[in-house]
DNA sequence: AAGTTAAGTGGGAATAAGTGGGAGATAGTC
DNA sequence: GACTATCTCCCACTTATTCCCACTTAACTT
């Protein structure tokens, strides 16, 4: 189970330490790819194999499927860490999330997430504006 | 599995470099056709020989199972590469694909894609803008 | 409060990979 | 049968990546 919120820094190799209190479950296997909402997402392998195992199933003869595929597939790349703990994100990830040099890591139960830190900070501050409205929604859901 | 995306470039004699992390799982044995949306299909020997059970079955009578089997079999190759890690393409695939110089090389779970870079881009372009739509499959498959 | 230990960040060296060119061999044609 | 052209294999150079080490900062313990 992943929560908690940490801050590091991407360097000029592309870089970043994995918060440590992820790195015992973050094993080999583990996949980062493009997340929702303009962050990345980092899958743990067990969690990656069922989505793969899912998207096995998809027909080649389907435009939307072979899309769908792709858009998870293309993005994927696997979460390897050096000795030090740190992992080197790929170049279009990195365009992807936007991130510049500050990196947040943020736990969300079955996965992590990567977000650019000023992207991070606008969409927590519109998570706020949007508490009530959340709330309803959330009810719908039986929550 | 194959994930991830990569560039390299096709030199004056059809040679391109066939990524790294590709190579172990590309053994002899891997076929090089022409895939679908423009690009070039890679299938292990594997999946390329769970792709012909699949089109034998097909009934002859049915002109649209008689297209897709030629569409994959006219232009199959098999994939060989030279002991420092390139394959040839083919003529035939080359302009098939409408490769010029720059190439990419995408991984999408059980087959490689082969892309020209402009034509790409171009797709990536068209999927990012029906991502929303695309999204939406995610809940479909309970992910 | 100070020392010790663990973690984060940065840089450099060694190694691997990518690309281009050349030589040798084979096949085809004149 | 010889010459030419094409294809394949091999080598070398350049660029990129990975691994390793050191320094700094922060945290925890005594």
């Amino acid at each position: 189970m992943f929560i908690g919120t940490y801050y590091h820094s991407l360097d000029e190799k592309n870089r970043v330490s994995v918060p440590v209190s992820f790195r015992t479950q973050l094993t080999s296997g583990s996949v980062v790819t493009k997340g929702l909402d303009g962050c990345l997402f980092i899958f743990t392998s067990e969690s990656w194999n069922k989505l793969v195992a899912k998207l096995e199933t998809l027909p080649l003869t389907s435009k939307p499927a072979r899309d769908f595929l792709r858009l998870l597939t293309y993005n994927a790349s696997p979460l390897d860490t050096d000795k030090l703990g740190r992992t080197l994100l790929p170049e279009n990830l990195i365009s992807l999330a936007g991130i510049r040099k500050d990196v947040v890591f943020a736990g969300a139960l079955t996965r992590v997430e990567i977000w650019d830190k000023s992207t991070y900070h606008t969409y927590v501050e519109s998570l706020t504006e949007k508490e009530s409205e959340l709330e309803s929604s959330l009810s719908e859901l039986g929550i």
